[in-house]
This record gives structure tokens, C-alpha cells and sequence, in this order.
RNA sequence: GGGCCGCUAGCUCAGUUGGCAGAGCAUCUGACUUUUAAUCAGAGGGUCGGGGGUUCAAUCCCCCCGCGGCUCACCA
């Protein structure tokens, strides 16, 4: 397929020929030395010739004189291009610029007579060519943005174009890198060990979502991409690795919202020798060195709160918290008095399935009160099959949810190591599965009865924490390349 | 999947109670040797998301479809 045509293409396109006449390759491999924008800027005035190179963003023509703006990724700084300062051949490549060129310069630098730090021009070198335009957005004297890109359609299918012209788009991308960074770097230097596991998965399972499917053709097996990394992680504690940790994407074959990509990036981390109170305490100190790398601890600006990230958070225990908020004492209700309230309440309709009802009922009643940073906790049992019960309330786990801004960032336990309790939990689980009905994890069951030491595991939204952390509204837009329908 | 909103020039957006389609920026031509949303003079640029219907006439009204946003539902 060739190159689309419109007259923007075509008119650079036309350049670009006459670039070649030149004799000038218009895309060379190789970058003359170069001090980046910024390290030019913080020189200031001086005769000396230094040399850098970015993108043309902005061009004011006056005759033999033309002022252009170039950026690179620490700064943007003006060039005082003269007819008198360069050569022949320069002047005309002058010419055949626009807007988006990718150039090299040399020249001393000067303060213009209205104050602007600027290159004095003495070379010009091509770097790249431009051949699509990109939009043009102004910044006037009073710092307001003009004819921002701002189409999240646009946005999203070129981001290319996005972390060019957004700043705030850039700047928050920058700091998902290094909040990431961070909580390595505190599991790292606190012996957590980082591990890859199997994406490709002929069994799925450690939580309850809809795979994606695919298939092995050498094995001609079908398989599933990963929806979580608990079970094999907690093999990996069963064989002596006490202290172990994965970053990596989960796939969960389910709705698409503000909230819930189908692709999204979890951390789990798994610690013997301690239960979901050491968990607890390990969040608080993710979140803190993921803030700190954010640069927006101890408090946070999110959606309209302010969010205070000092530890401890707050603890809100399931069960007392949701009769308090309901006013009700719905835990003694039966089933069929509960299904009715969530219908009346428009939560769903014939709802039986009791924990679910539970559920419901308390993204209902509490979960919007949860906007500083806490901690749900002490679960009903049948919420959760991969905990631990309470030894003086079997009713009740040891499992917590950490919750800000009323969104769910994480879930983690004392994880369940009894085998046999375990294994009549998924046999029952899976029995009454639709999905993989029978089918259960005789591998981490293995693992279990082999023996694991009590341990607490925690499961992190790594992409959720980033939206807190850079007050990102939709969970795409801490995402580089979100998923798009296919665009016709 | 449901509801609501949107889709007009490369970008940001007006507009037409149904009657030859508009602006700013960008582009092109010209002027200009210290400008910075440069300025001035001129020019070009559109399948008004796609298809069907109603009508003398549809970008506008109706139906279907596509893409997107918000929201509800689903989602450990």
C-alpha cells in the first residue's frame, strides 16, 4: 500500500525530491555530536559553537531571517536562522523545511532584543524528513494552549503524535516508568527475588475471570493467556523461594471501562513467614515508594480529593462496615430477602448466588465512602477460596482489599496452605464452574501438600496505582497503546 | 450488551428552523534581516463517518451500520 496522498503529503514529498537533487540524503544514519536543548539552554550566552538537534516546531519567516523553535525531549529552544550566517546550500534546505523536520544545528548563542536565548545558526544538517504533517498546537503569552490535540481517538491511535504535542500525556508515561522502577527497587533491595512465569497457560486460574483462548499448533492443545500468576508463584514459595515477586500483564477476556483494561499490568508478590497484616504493611510501602517517584508524596490530588498517602491506612472490616453504611444488618438476611434488595436497588436482577449478592451490596454502600487510602478487610469465606480462614471465625478470612478514590487497587491474604481444605474448596469451585467445568490446578494442589509455609500474598492493579498516582481518569490513558477497534 | 452524546478541511471547532459549506491555525504565492499564537496581501483545500429512505432539494429529518466518549450492566 502506497503512502496516502493529500496535499500536505505531496507538497513534502515534493521537497523531499528536491532535498535529493541537492544532493543532501535526507535520512542520514548517523547523528554529528550534539548536547541536548536543555544542557544548551543552562549554557547561556556564548561565542563558543555548540551544536544540538530536535524536531521543528515552530518557523517565523522575516525575509533573509527565519526564527525556528526546535524541541527534543528535555526542552525546546529557538534558532536565528540568517541568509548571511549560513551557506548557499543551507539557505535553500531552509527552504524545503517544515514543520516536524528532524534537523541538526551549530551556532553560538545569543539573546535576541526580545530576550529569547537563541542559536545562531552557522550549520544546517537534515536529519530526518518529515513527510506527514503534524498538527500545530500554539502556546500564546499567557500560557493558554491553542488547537490542543485532544480527540482520545486520535490520541490513542497515534501516541506518537500524543507524547509530542501532551505534555501531561509525556510526563505521565515518564512516571509509570519510574513508579514501576521504584517498587522494584524496594522488593529488590528488600530480597524479593522477580520471576517470570507462563503466560501460556494450559490451566488457568487464581482468580475468576473469562481467558483469552488460544491454541499450540505444534501440540495441537488448546491454551489460555494467563488471568493471574498466583498458583505458580505460590509453587515457587512451596520450593524454598520465600521472598518472590512478577511484574507482567494478565489478559481478562471481559469488559472494556474507565477501569478494567483487557490486558493490564499486575505485580504479585508472595512473603513466607508472614499473613495479610505483613501485606498490609508491604502496600503502604509500595504506594509510598511509588508517590515518592511520582513526586506527589505524602498527598495527592485525585479527581477533586486530596489523598493522603501516610501510613497507616485506614482498616474497614467487611461485614460491621457494610451493616453501619446500609443500616442494616443484611448478613443475617437470607438469600432471598438480599436478591430482592439488590434488584430493588437496581444492582441486578435474580441474583441467588450469595456472595455475590454480598459483594454488590458493599460496592454499593461502602466502597464509595472509600476515598482515602484503606484497607477492606476480614472477607466472607465464601468471597474468598484462596484464604486463609480467621482460627477464631472460620466464617471470616484473613484478605484485604486496598480501596482510594473508591477504586479496588489490589487484593491479597493469608494464603490458604491447608491442602486438603484447599483442594475440596477448587473441587467444589470448579464443579460449579461454566467455563472449565471438573477442572482443577492438581499442580499447585501438589505444591501445597509437598508444603508451603504460611505466607501473605498480594496482588497489585499496577495500572490503577498509576492512575492514582498521576490522576489519570481512565485507566488508557496510563496504558501506551490501549486496545482500539479496528479502524475502518 | 443497554442508555445518552459525538463524528463537518491536515488540526481545533462554528454552522445550516432542509436551499451554492464557514473561521482560526496549518499549506501554497508574494512582502518583510531580532520574531515568538510574528505581521500584512492573496490563493488552494471538503464524499459534512458509511449506506438507505423521505423531499423539488438532505451535512441537517427518519432508518440501518461503523468508530469514539460518558454511563449502566458484566467483571474476585
Amino acid at each position: 500500500m502506497a503512502i496516502e496522498e493529500n496535499e500536505f503529503i505531496d507538497n513534502r514529498l515534493e521537497k523531499l525530491a528536491g532535498i535529493r537533487e541537492m544532493g543532501i540524503a535526507p535520512y542520514p544514519a548517523r547523528t554529528p555530536d550534539r548536547l541536548p536543548v536543555e544542557a544548551l539552554r543552562s549554557t547561556g550566552e556564548t561565542e563558543e559553537v555548540l551544536c544540538t538537534s530536535g524536531r521543528i516546531m515552530a518557523k517565523r519567516k522575516h525575509g533573509k531571517t527565519v526564527f525556528c523553535d526546535i524541541t527534543d525531549p528535555t526542552g525546546r529552544i529557538q534558532l536565528f536562522i540568517n541568509k548571511k550566517n549560513l551557506d548557499e546550500a543551507g539557505w535553500e534546505l531552509l527552504g524545503k523545511l517544515d514543520l516536524g523536520d528532524i534537523v541538526w544545528v551549530s551556532g553560538a548563542l545569543f539573546v535576541t532584543r526580545t530576550g529569547e536565548l537563541s542559536v545562531r545558526v552557522g550549520t544546517l544538517l537534515l536529519l530526518a524528513k518529515a513527510v506527514r504533517p503534524m498538527p500545530v498546537v500554539k502556546t500564546d503569552a499567557d500560557g493558554e494552549v491553542h488547537d490542543a490535540v485532544s480527540d482520545p481517538d486520535f490520541i490513542y491511535r497515534h501516541r506518537c503524535i500524543d507524547l509530542v504535542l501532551n505534555e501531561t500525556s509525556k510526563n505521565r508515561f515518564i512516571a509509570r516508568s519510574r513508579i514501576v522502577s521504584a517498587i522494584r527497587n524496594y522488593l529488590d533491595s528488600d530480597d524479593f527475588l522477580e520471576v517470570e512465569t507462563p503466560v501460556l497457560q494450559q490451566i488457568y486460574g487464581g482468580a475468576a475471570a473469562d481467558p483469552f483462548v488460544s491454541h499450540y499448533n505444534s501440540l495441537d492443545e488448546e491454551c489460555y493467556l494467563r488471568i493471574a500468576t498466583e498458583l505458580y508463584l505460590k509453587r515457587l514459595v512451596s520450593g524454598g523461594i520465600h521472598r518472590v515477586y512478577e511484574i507482567g500483564k494478565d489478559f481478562r477476556n471481559e469488559g472494556i471501562d474507565r477501569t478494567h483494561s483487557p490486558e493490564f499490568t499486575q505485580l504479585e508478590i508472595y512473603e513466607a513467614w508472614t499473613d495479610y497484616n505483613g501485606m498490609m504493611k508491604r502496600f503502604e510501602e509500595i504506594v509510598e515508594a511509588g508517590a515518592k517517584a511520582a513526586g506527589v508524596w505524602p498527598v495527592v490530588e485525585f479527581g477533586g480529593h486530596e489523598v493522603d498517602l501516610t501510613p497507616p491506612f485506614k482498616r474497614v472490616p467487611f461485614v460491621p462496615t457494610l451493616h453501619e453504611k446500609s443500616g442494616e444488618e443484611l448478613f443475617e438476611w437470607d438469600t432471598e430477602r438480599l436478591s430482592a434488595l439488590v434488584k430493588s436497588l437496581g444492582l441486578g436482577d435474580d441474583i441467588t448466588d450469595r456472595p455475590t449478592l454480598m459483594d454488590k451490596l458493599f460496592d454499593h454502600y461502602v466502597t464509595p465512602h472509600l476515598i482515602q487510602p484503606s484497607f477492606v478487610i476480614d472477607y466472607p469465606v465464601e468471597l474468598s477460596p484462596l484464604a486463609k480462614q480467621k482460627t477464631d471465625d472460620p466464617g471470616i478470612t484473613e484478605r484485604f482489599e486496598p480501596f482510594i478514590v473508591g477504586m479496588e487497587l489490589g487484593n491479597a491474604f493469608s494464603e490458604q496452605n491447608d491442602p486438603l481444605y484447599q483442594r475440596e474448596v477448587l473441587e467444589n469451585q470448579a464443579a460449579l464452574s461454566q467455563h472449565r467445568k471438573g477442572v482443577v490446578d492438581q499442580e499447585f494442589l501438589y505444591a501445597l501438600e509437598v508444603g508451603m509455609p504460611p505466607t501473605g500474598g498480594l496482588g497489585i492493579g499496577v495500572d490503577r496505582l498509576v492512575m492514582i498516582l498521576t490522576g489519570a481518569k481512565n485507566i488508557r490513558d496510563t496504558i501506551l497503546f490501549p486496545h482500539l477497534r479496528r479502524d475502518k
